[in-house]
DNA sequence: CTTCTTTCATTGACAGCAGAAAATAAGAGC
DNA sequence: GCTCTTATTTTCTGCTGTCAATGAAAGAAG
């Protein structure tokens, strides 16, 4: 195991070091020449930047790149980011258990855990998460590296600066400071964030936001979400709600929504309210989304005719957040993906009739959503703080 | 008359400087310390970044303010703009006319002009702008200052960085360079950029969003639009059309709008809209804007039925943006404005419904728009070239 | 009236970042 | 081995903003 301290810093000072670090992080091994090229920087500037992070084995030189066709002039060494040089946790805390992943420092998951939740107690659940974190430590001694940090990630209003819980409807807590009692309870510096913002953090390093100055990520599952990124930065918001896409109303006549209101995106498309209105529109008891998903792909006219609104209610959301913010590019995610094959044609179709001009032109597109991925979001919050703390 | 050149550059070369002109510019006098607190910056760094600012002019010094309460210590001398250093000049350009200001450094309007348009052809605008402008030139010459630069701003699809109009549907252009064609006209500098980005610019620097870094400003009128600051910065929209909140579609029932969609709130709460929707009920012979107003203003129920369905889509409409981006106010504007108690307390009751949780919080007022202030907007591009130019 | 205290502003030394230019490195082709 | 080309590094330099000390301009205290 290395000696190093939980307390050395990561050796970006400058901001310049930083951007070239996130750089590399998230387009994979570049040359010097190519990092300055991105970076707006001069190559003698990436060169200074990127031999303390050589040093300190954040970044290594990809010598054996052989591979590539024999160019004229001294072939370049890509530098690429040594993922094993550090571990993070990320801990995505739902209202029945904790989803928990160990990843490395490109964010690939080493191990994943679940938890139930026996409680929704502050302390109760603070209890859970040490436990998992000493599990998760115990398993990172394998890697002989250390963990340098834990991103954890709850739905609900989260002011990430302050590391506070403000109001989260699913855990019934109000002003619960997570980030301050976590990191007293495991030691490791905390970063608390909203589980879609964190979601969206992963998305710009890591996914398919990656190089986008401006896109949307919008989650369909149990609730509908939506991240933002503007201007490369993702929006927080200033009161602390952003990206309620769910509870954009589309339709003064559609169904009431456990907000108050009326056709909201949520109450039409989010899991309960598909399988809600499939119960009412076929009489079947349809248990769950699993059961009314089933009965979707045996044919059941109804429940496809639900899934078609669900659909359109999505798309024209999407289209909504299109015309106005203009974002170069909309990801699609969710647990409720596995519908997709039932909505993705009225998605697209009632998106294109909601955009207007070329907002259109805006490029939509689908990802899967492993059931870490959430967890992996708040490892990603992880990473940035670690990575980009020092640097002002 | 001072002998400075067009060509003589404004003196704030390092971030610092034109962060600390653009402080003063928006927070009216201040002295050295509070610029010191509100930038973050040191005072030995104001004091050094203000000095060239003030030898060239820019800056005065406000000796005279004795009419503070004695405090102890040395006291301190406030800082301000001499808006009467520079003068720019702003040009909106309408389908059927020109509106021109002559305005200050500080965006204070001097003079101001309109001129009707005879033809929409780019070269007879041109030909009218480059009429106008020699008009204010000469308008300007009475100051005794020169005139530093040109602001456009023009509706549609307009992108600022080329100065070139992408498709403007009112004057039915597309792909004209006016920036470059006004420049060679005038012999000016050109800001050419979206009228609505525009006049978001001139809030964002000399009104209702000065220091906040996200708000949104709404203009009812002839059409429905929106400017969006986040994180500091105007929206522009990865395919050059952002804050279409005209084209928000809420309600699949509603009428249908001119882009195709049904239920877009400028189908409902437009100008032309809300004319159409009054001649349809009352089956009055309403000539416009103007005297469907008068109509509401009578008393006639229709009328008024009419203008609060406008102000409830038009509180629907920010109530979605505030979902979404959660701003810290939002800026209700626009020739519409003059019905505004007509549809106030619709916009009030549809915006506190339609609002997810803190994003209720969100300031929204109204503000009046003279028939001016779109040219101001653009004059207020101007000022910002003008003083960011340089410094990079 | 002099001296203190307080706060604002300025100065000069200095550290550190990033750019420019020149030097060096590492092949490929001849 | 020589030349050509491109990548990277080195060296030097300019410049920005911070630090700590100093000056300035009041009111307060004696």
């Amino acid at each position: 195991m290395r000696s190093t301290s939980l307390t050395e810093a990561f050796p970006a000072h400058t901001p310049a070091a930083s951007q070239i670090f996130t750089t590399v992080l998230s387009h994979g091994p570049l040359t010097r020449s190519e990092i300055a090229g991105r970076t707006q920087l001069s190559a003698a500037a990436v060169t200074k930047a990127v031999r303390p992070l050589i040093e300190a084995g954040y970044l290594v030189e990809d010598v054996a790149e052989d591979a590539r066709q024999p160019v004229l002039g001294r072939p370049a060494n890509p530098v690429r980011v040594d993922g094993g040089r550090a571990l993070f946790l990320g801990i995505k805390v739902t209202g029945d258990e904790l989803i928990a992943v160990l990843t490395d420092l490109c964010c690939r998951i080493r191990v994943a855990r679940r938890v139930p939740l026996t409680s929704r107690e502050p302390r109760a659940v603070l209890t859970s998460i040490a436990g998992l974190v000493q599990e998760l430590l115990t398993e990172a001694d394998g890697f002989g590296v250390q963990v340098r940090g834990l991103g954890i990630a709850v739905s609900g209003d989260v002011d990430r600066a302050a590391g506070v819980v403000r109001y989260s409807p699913f855990l019934e807590w109000r002003d619960v400071p997570l980030a301050e009692l976590a990191a007293t309870t495991t030691g490791l510096p905390v970063t608390l964030d909203n589980d879609v913002r964190a979601l969206t953090v992963a998305e710009q390093w890591f996914g398919a936001g990656v190089g986008l100055s401006d896109f949307a990520l919008v989650t369909v599952g149990a609730g509908i979400g939506c991240g933002l990124v503007v201007h490369g930065q993702v929006v927080a918001g200033a009161h602390g709600v952003a990206g309620e896409i769910g509870h954009v109303a589309i339709d003064p006549a559609g169904p009431r929504c456990h907000c108050g209101n009326r056709g909201c995106v949520e109450a039409i498309a989010s899991d309960p309210a598909i399988v809600g209105r499939i119960r009412e529109v076929t009489g079947a008891s349809v248990a769950d989304a699993t059961a009314a998903l089933a009965l979707a792909h045996d044919g059941d006219p109804g429940a496809r005719e639900v899934y078609a609104r669900a659909g359109a209610a999505i798309g024209r959301g999407i289209a909504t957040v299109a015309n106005l913010l203009g974002p170069e590019r909309v990801i699609i995610s969710g647990e409720g993906l596995a519908a997709y094959d039932l909505f993705a044609e009225q998605i697209r179709d009632a998106f294109a009739a909601a955009a207007f001009g070329s907002a259109a032109d805006c490029d939509v597109q689908t990802r899967p959503l492993p059931f870490e991925e959430w967890a992996r979001g708040a490892a990603a919050t992880a990473i940035q703080s670690f990575t980009t703390s020092d640097a002002r």
